[in-house]
DNA sequence: AACCTTCGCAACCGCAAGGAT
DNA sequence: CATCCTTGCGGTTGCGAAGGT
């Protein structure tokens, strides 16, 4: 696997690394050291842009590099960090030390993104896939239907009130927790938080989420698409996804009307 | 067996941040 | 203070391998 070998206009080589320039690579950092990326590879005796050699130290020849597969348990803080930090893979790579972040985001891209998808979450924002959006330009405390083309049936039969109020209140549960973290985040100690690498979150980006947090909760409209989107999918799948039992979502579902409340 | 599609991963590119001059 | 240079980051691409038809 690689890809072609090339040279620029400037003469350098690009392409795959041959086991060789590896070798020259290693050998000059073992004697010299990191730094001065430019002029490394003239010194290494390389026909190579210092940016390519940096890559390939980085994600390549470094010691202490874990390659192949991810273990189940990698996976998992992978999908953790991530809800935390975003696609910030440099950061997410601190906290997984033998893991580059060019692979975390490889990995990420290629197989976590798209299982997440399948599991009906949204993968940019670890929530369950669900447009509960505030709408400026209604003024209405319910919700709105649109008619369906393949949903012919009342969206509010016994079971698909279910459905959808359990879909609602795992929503509603994980904007929640998500909220807490913050919360604790500014009225404890903002400074100190801002330094945490978890977190990794300013003051002002706090209280602009805790202020959209207050807008969804208040206006507390889904759209209608999404209503139907959700009646569609089997029971099971809730359950399954979000591990809860009815009645404890109905419950987290009845706080809609105080969760702005309960933030201030 | 041949062809096509998807996957996995190394490497490239453009841009931004921060330091040096 | 402005400009240049270097480094680091994230998004994207290219290509061989693997799997499916």
């Amino acid at each position: 696997m690689g890809r072609t070998t090339w040279y620029d206009d400037e003469g350098l080589k690009k392409g795959e690394w041959t086991a060789e320039e590896d070798r020259m690579l290693v050998a000059y950092i073992n004697e010299y050291g990191l730094g001065d990326w430019r002029a490394m590879p003239k010194r290494a005796g390389l026909q190579r842009c210092g940016k390519s050699c940096r890559l390939r130290w980085l994600n390549y020849l470094r010691p202490g590099i874990k390659r192949g597969k991810f273990t189940p348990q990698e996976e998992e803080d992978i999908i953790k960090f991530h809800s935390l930090l975003g696609n910030r893979w440099a950061a997410i790579a601190k906290e997984m030390p033998n893991r580059t972040d060019n692979d975390i985001k490889n990995h990420w891209n290629s197989c976590l993104k798209k299982r997440l998808v399948r599991s009906g979450i949204d993968p940019m924002t670890h929530e369950p896939v669900v447009n509960v959006k505030a709408n400026s330009s209604s003024t209405t405390s319910s919700p709105t239907l649109t008619p369906s083309s393949s949903t012919t049936s009342s969206p509010f039969s016994s079971t698909s009130s279910a459905r959808l109020l359990n879909r609602l209140a795992a929503g509603i549960s994980s904007r929640k927790q998500g909220f807490d973290r913050i919360k604790n985040v500014i009225l404890s100690e903002p400074r100190q938080a801002v330094k945490e690498d978890a977190l990794m979150i300013s003051r002002k980006e706090a209280e602009e989420e805790v202020n959209g947090c207050f807008m969804e909760s208040d206006d507390n409209l889904i759209s209608t698409t999404s209503l139907y989107e959700l009646l569609s999918e089997p029971y099971d799948m809730y359950q399954s996804d979000f591990g809860l039992e009815v009645d404890d979502q109905f419950d987290l579902f009845l706080e809609i009307p105080t969760l702005g409340q309960d933030l201030s």
